[in-house]
DNA sequence: TCGGTCCTGGAACGAATATTCCATTTTCGG
DNA sequence: CCGAAAATGGAATATTCGTTCCAGGACCGA
């Protein structure tokens, strides 16, 4: 009944070996299955009789599906998971916690907050970002002879940078800023792809240029922040990030991340393209 | 003996305690106060004889430290982090992994890559962030008439962000671009200052700039990546930041963070002044 | 040096937890 | 519809872990 295969020995080979016998398990052990997939960070610090009732199963189902898993219980699997935290958790929140209570607006715990911003960006970004919408903006970008990249205030950073890594990747690309006031708009044409980037308050301009390209017959991709941004009801995909933000500032972080995997993406896409 | 005060309800709490405290404590529950002060997030996933074992401490001494904290043991101690550890890792961890998991090189899968590396970096910062050379650089700041700041390349979207957030806080700031490949440099003024922003390869037109101001008496303050960077043997504060890399890019988090919180504090510092 | 107080270490206890076992139920092929 | 094999639930057991207790030792003031 239990297969005397080896455990996994990392979080990744638990996935592989859970993804791969769930559609062979039981009723009671596919729940425990589900369940495990669904909140797998929580084996670190709960018991079997926690995990299980949560399951919705016995503590003797879920025991079995250990089993199933390769180990030889709980315990086992519970400590892979304790090792994968500590590793993934240095001494990190005991130093942000000092920097914080060092005071209420020193500049150090000014950068923690930020810091904390940020990582919570990043995680809100793990867990909504529609990757189907993803994989559409890159085929599109890959596909397109001329990338027009516009964003402005808080947005120009990312726009300056997407540009930037499109242009060590030998993609062609052209950032609408507005130097001297010159407007780009009539270098798009059909075909085209722009990439455009807005925040709240959504500036004029980028809106703007986001229509113009629509009826020209070049596509729009959106980098937004909400879902009811302007930009969605003009743009062919839409990619939303939200950032956290600590008084009346953000940081970029999510909105960076997105953009550089973006660029990357599109920039390997082509290049097997040919 | 045991106070009988409450036990402390947030980690917050339990870190302002542990301060108070620690000075009046005997030799081995000193022990566990450092211990704990410097691996909290051990607790959550630890047992007592592993705790103590590392404190090098007897079980029962690590108890007796509980009590002083205010609770009635280690269960109820590690009760609090644990639910504090919950509650700041919603499903992130399980959604990256099957973000990740999808495929070498799907843009999810990329993405995640960022989302981690973004993640480091701010771990590193967190844990790497030189807190008086973050005042020192605070202070000179806010006693600057006007601010130069200049960054190319990868460091561009950095400056660029700065001038932003430092003209939304009414802080006169210039930034050094190269548009129509005309040099500001004339524009530094003695008790100016400069902030530098480059990473490896410098760029020669910022460490020139750099050079130019020191000369011309202004103070130069420097954002950069590593303790070898050209930029320290001329700036007066050096502020370091180190970003990891997903193959030959890297996302821009913590210098962001970094950045905004430098600018928000240069901020509030000069309203404080008047 | 002596007496008292506080601290320390280790063993012993009790509670909680993981794990196994088996009777009962369900499933599925013939 | 029947019988075998598999799955399930719940109780019983074994193990680990938290907690307490007490004897011995260190420290401190007199």
């Amino acid at each position: 009944m239990v297969s005397t295969t080896t455990p996994p020995a990392t979080v990744a080979e638990f996935q592989d070996r859970l993804a791969e016998i769930s559609d062979t398990l039981p009723r009671r052990l596919r729940q425990c299955a589900d369940h495990v997939a669904r909140h797998s960070d929580r084996i670190a610090i709960s018991t079997v009789a926690e995990m299980s009732a949560a399951a919705g199963v016995q503590p003797s189902a879920f025991m079995r599906f250990c089993q199933f898993m390769g180990f030889s219980g709980y315990s086992q699997m519970q400590r892979l998971f304790r090792e994968e935290q500590a590793r993934r958790w240095p001494d990190y929140a005991t130093r942000l916690e000092n920097m914080r209570k060092s005071g209420g607006d020193t500049p150090a715990a000014l950068v923690a907050e930020f810091i904390e911003a940020g990582r919570g960006s990043l995680e809100n970004l793990a867990t909504s970002l529609d990757a189907d919408a993803l994989k559409a903006a890159v085929a599109t970008l890959a596909r397109a002879p001329l990338v027009h990249v516009m964003g402005l205030s808080r947005a120009f950073p990312v726009a300056a940078y997407l540009v930037y890594i499109f242009e060590k990747m030998d993609i062609p690309a052209l950032l609408h800023d507005r130097v001297g006031n010159i407007d780009h708009r009539h270098t798009v044409r059909r075909g085209d792809v722009l990439l455009a980037i807005s925040f709240a308050p959504y500036s004029p301009e980028t809106l703007e240029l986001a229509n113009y390209s629509n009826e020209r017959g070049a596509q729009v991709i959106a980098i937004t922040d909400a879902l009811n941004s302007p930009l969605r009801s003009c743009s062919a995909v839409t990619l939303s990030v939200s950032e956290i933000d600590v008084g009346a500032f953000r940081t970029l972080s999510a909105t960076l991340s997105l953009a550089t995997a973006l660029g990357v993406a599109v920039g390997t896409a082509r290049r097997n393209r040919g």
